[in-house]
DNA sequence: GGCCACAGGTATATCGTTTAACTTGACGTA
DNA sequence: TACGTCAAGTTAAACGATATACCTGTGGCC
């Protein structure tokens, strides 16, 4: 029969003190002596006593909790484990504060996004929440300024703007990086696989990838926009190798796309990286599995989603605002690369 | 200037009815008459009202959410999204009654788990929690059940115990196909690569494997038992190619050991299947992505994820005790099973 | 000695709901 | 007519913390 949960009543008649003295204990605010708040101390763990965290949210308007809605269909999301990296990073950080991390995925249903966020707010269920994959025109700042919920945001923003937001130093030395890897194997026809086009992050590295590659007086022999799915990458793999004037190496927007990309050519009879390399996107641990393994260029997921913890953290008050660094994005040179054909 | 959230009271003079009767109207219950409700609801939705989930959560001891805990390294997590098909599955159900669900991610940490789920039941956060990976020996019913906690374990309960639990109907069906498949295609000599030993499933799998074989009066040629890591599985397929007489067909305990297993075997010069059938487990979006596409006994995660949200739900009173049907696993026949070599 | 400041507390209102207990008027019935 | 019932509300007490305002004893200082 477990006996009803104490309250902080009961800490303060066990330690003969008024409930105030324990709550000023507990939160270590000042005024109580030494040997009283022992008392306080012992008495609590003597009942195993934590306080209520629905008390505490109602009193002192916190929740000691952060949302995050994830908008993708059960398969992508298990396809691509980004965003279960970003988590890992964010509750680490959480964690230790006590801090809970409320997850909501919805399907692609175009409203459904939205509302998760508006309950999330409308309830007062959190005290922050971090956005992922900033999208060219979202919206989700303005709903949030105006539902008046915290905010920081994993990527760059699509428009200056004054959202609180993480992203790597150095944001342009992966694609860069790889750029100069092929060209430097002798590689002049580079085809881009990029993700859907409203997020900022594809447009970037395409930019960056054509400027690198305008350095060395190249342009990028074939552009095709994709959906991060497997089929997309089948899709876009088909139509490149297709092309008489096909290229001899393939940028994937992600490690999952690389990955089914480098798959079909080989089914389609090509060689990797014999005819065609391939890179990736994220270095996920999929690319280490598979073989060839994938060359691809780092991102530090992990770190992100603990900075943009952090932010967070620090515009609540909980930390002091030390941001924490992200490794910039790098080239992880394994297999699926090599010197141009012919 | 975002005004004051609206509380209750503000619904209520809005409506000219006393909060009791808001409060009744938007619970449900009776005792209002059909204009004065629609008073009330259109009031609150002229307000913009939501009940402060802190609020409710303090008066009526629900918190209309429920806790989970992995308990995974990042990489590990990442490498295999099992947990986020689970949870793909459990949200499902989750979100269109409004419950949220709390996620921890601790590290392997002997202690970190159970205080993860300490600190969900000693908080009051949660309503209830779903446990995943039955583990033998496993303590978190009993931690859980001192809590006071509703539970809900995917997977089978390690002992004869009465703690709800879900699983899929004709549990051993998929690895029977499997041991059946590779039969029929003449192997003789088949291994079995474990997860952890102190897994049920991995166990209740290991005995399925070793009947199913033995119906053909065959015994496994090997059995290691390995530990869901890439580099697991790259070691135990070292041994098993070392072995003078090598097995002819290997079985994995996950996809992702499959994989990793499958590329090992290539890298050694083994071609699969001609020379290696390989056969995973789960049937992740991973196995379609490699070439040659993974053979593997597909296991209904989401659907598991959400008969467990189900079942916890039931338990809440929030619906009715239809359990939900998760489909029995089934072999799915692609591309790195073939014939026996010789 | 009288007064003030301050450390170390205590008493109590309050956060926004739910719910048990009570009120009120209308109606049916003997 | 008088009474019981019932629908449709209302009143007010929780739920378990935090925080503001208040109290009390001690020591220092003139």
């Amino acid at each position: 029969m477990a006996s009803r949960k104490p309250t902080i009543a009961d800490v303060a008649a066990l330690a003969g003190v008024s409930v105030a003295a324990v709550s000023k204990v507990v939160n270590g605010k000042g005024g109580i002596s030494a040997p009283t708040r022992d008392r306080v101390l012992t008495a609590a763990s003597k009942l195993r006593w934590t306080p209520s965290a629905a008390a505490v949210a109602l009193r002192s308007a916190k929740t000691r909790a952060i949302g995050m809605v994830a908008k993708r269909s059960p398969d992508l999301l298990s396809a691509d484990p980004h965003f279960t990296l970003l988590i890992s990073g964010i509750e680490g950080e959480l964690s230790p504060l006590g801090y809970g991390l409320l997850l909501h995925i919805v399907g692609e249903e175009p409203s459904a996004e939205e509302a998760a966020y508006r309950r999330l707010a409308d309830e007062r269920r959190v005290d922050g929440v971090v956005l992922t994959e900033s999208r060219i025109g979202d919206t989700r700042f303005e709903l949030l300024r105006t539902l008046g919920v915290n905010t920081v945001l994993i990527g760059t923003p699509w428009r200056a703007d004054p959202v609180p937001s993480v992203q790597a130093t150095g944001l342009d030395s992966g694609v860069r990086a790889a750029v100069e890897h092929l060209v430097g194997h002798g590689h002049r026809r580079v085809a881009y696989v990029s993700g859907p086009e409203d997020r900022v992050h594809t447009l970037y590295r395409r930019r960056v990838f054509e400027d690198a590659l305008a350095a060395h007086d190249l342009a990028p022999s074939h552009t095709i926009v994709s959906d991060f799915t497997a089929a997309g990458a089948v899709d876009a793999i088909g139509k490149l190798l297709a092309d008489r004037r096909r290229p001899t190496a393939v940028l994937f927007a992600n490690d999952s796309m690389a990955v089914a990309g480098m798959s079909a050519a080989r089914r389609l009879g090509v060689d990797v990286p014999g005819e065609l390399s391939v890179i990736g996107h994220d270095d996920l641990p999929l690319g280490e599995l598979v073989y060839p393994q994938l060359t691809t260029v780092r991102q530090d997921l992990v770190g992100l989603g603990r900075a943009a913890a952090r932010v967070l953290l620090a515009s609540l008050g909980e930390v002091a605002d030390a941001p924490t660094a992200v490794r910039p994005p790098e080239l992880v040179v394994r297999e699926s690369t090599g010197p141009a054909p012919g």
